[in-house]
DNA sequence: TCTCGCCGACTTGCATACTAGTATATATAA
DNA sequence: TTATATATACTAGTATGCAAGTCGGCGAGA
């Protein structure tokens, strides 16, 4: 295999701050240039060139290229390389499966709470959807998927199941990873915002069959766009 | 807050091997150490004095106190400490939420799988529960939780879903944990086994509502055992 | 007796250096 | 020309030392 070109993030604006963990922050940048194909699949990652350009010692970048290995965004071959994971429909498939059962059982444990609980969360989601109205009449796709995974973690953060917020997170990642790989998401934008409506209104009625159901139809959308991706970009995938 | 006592593990047996990662095998003692309550909840980890336990430096043993921090087995404090987490019943609550969707969701979708595998994966588990049954016999209890992992993991395996069975692991440990404070299991090997064959007996019908409801009922039986355990030991809770 | 401040013994975070293993390119030999 | 050995430039894994922050104890002073 041809050695790989040397990558370069962003660099702008991704200075280190000195208030928390450097390994803490420099997890978050390179997952987000991971999700953003900013760094794409199979790519090779050096340790040393990471810690040059955040201007600190590979120890940090090590930590945090180890708990990104954990989530699958990376993978660690020792004495050979970390590289970006492949995108591979099985992981992609488990990844929504996760985030399915997940979500699923949240909200029909929600639906289950009583009305006032239910209507001061459907309140929340209610201002989350009318704010991502908004970025879609703006065709402002970044804050309209921002707004989406606050959609979707806060139904989990209101029921304080925090931990299940974040493993709901670090799975959705996956799926954005391979969105991002098809700019037209424009298109999309009212198919989701009626699901997410459909999503409050069954919580509304405090049916939680009503509600599962509803997240299922929503989370289960997605392979629609699922289709064409890896003939487009074999290269991508495992 | 007094001063902690040198925690000391039993380290015989506990030699690390050249063949693998330093940090990964410390990850694996660590975390057996804490769910046998070998190390108690509240207690503080000295980077130092593992690494000498282990005769590595605190490279290797740091970077298993971060996985085991990913997976809230240990707390890390800045400047003051690692300390084993404390019980908490919400986080023990919620550990078993995540299970119980994921594990649900494993086993609806395994019912609905056609007879011919449904069948292979019945008779790979009537043979863990045969063998669990001969643990419960002998009064093991330590083979028996080992068979009783194997078996809530292999469902998830057979349908190729290694992210989920990983994550089942992972929260299954924290309910693990809390158990291994009521020694008197031997009561409950029966209530399990039958719980068991009729997950089994699910599967085999070929219906994944059935399923889901045995596994729900199987998963929730476990707080029976809960209740008491605060009130006994209130120094391991947060 | 109580309070304040300092000192020392801890802690984790990070930088640096070294080890050992792997892949590629080059040189050498058949 | 082709196959093989070797040098070299990488890689991650680990050891070590220092920096910076926190905690507990001790003593001085009120």
């Amino acid at each position: 295999m041809a050695r790989q070109a040397p990558f370069s993030l962003n660099t702008q604006a991704k200075e280190l701050s000195f208030d928390r963990p450097a390994a803490s922050q420099i997890f978050g940048f390179v997952r987000d240039a991971i999700v953003s194909m900013e760094l794409q699949p199979g790519q090779l990652i050096s340790e040393t060139a990471l810690a040059q350009q955040f201007g600190v010692s590979r120890t940090p970048v090590r930590e945090a290229l180890i708990q990104l290995s954990n989530i699958g965004f990376v993978e660690v071959l020792p004495q050979r390389g970390t590289y970006v994971t492949k995108l591979s429909m099985a992981k992609i498939f488990e990844a929504q499966f996760i985030r399915e059962a997940l979500e699923v059982a949240v909200v029909s444990n929600l639906a289950g709470f009583e009305e006032e609980l239910r209507n001061q969360v459907v309140g929340e989601c209610e201002k989350i959807v009318n704010e991502q109205k908004e970025a879609s009449a703006d065709d402002d796709s970044l804050a309209f998927q921002n707004l989406d995974d606050k959609f979707h973690q806060s139904l989990a953060i209101f029921t304080h199941h925090l931990r299940t917020a974040e493993l709901i997170e670090a799975e959705k990642a996956h799926m954005d990873r391979v969105r991002n790989l098809s700019l037209h998401m424009s298109g999309q934008y009212k198919r989701v915002l009626n699901q997410h409506a459909a999503i409050i209104k069954a919580i509304k009625s405090g049916s939680p069959d009503k509600a599962a159901t509803a997240m299922s139809v929503h989370l289960q959308d997605v392979f629609t766009v699922l289709e064409l991706i890896p003939k487009e970009h074999p290269e991508y995938f495992a």
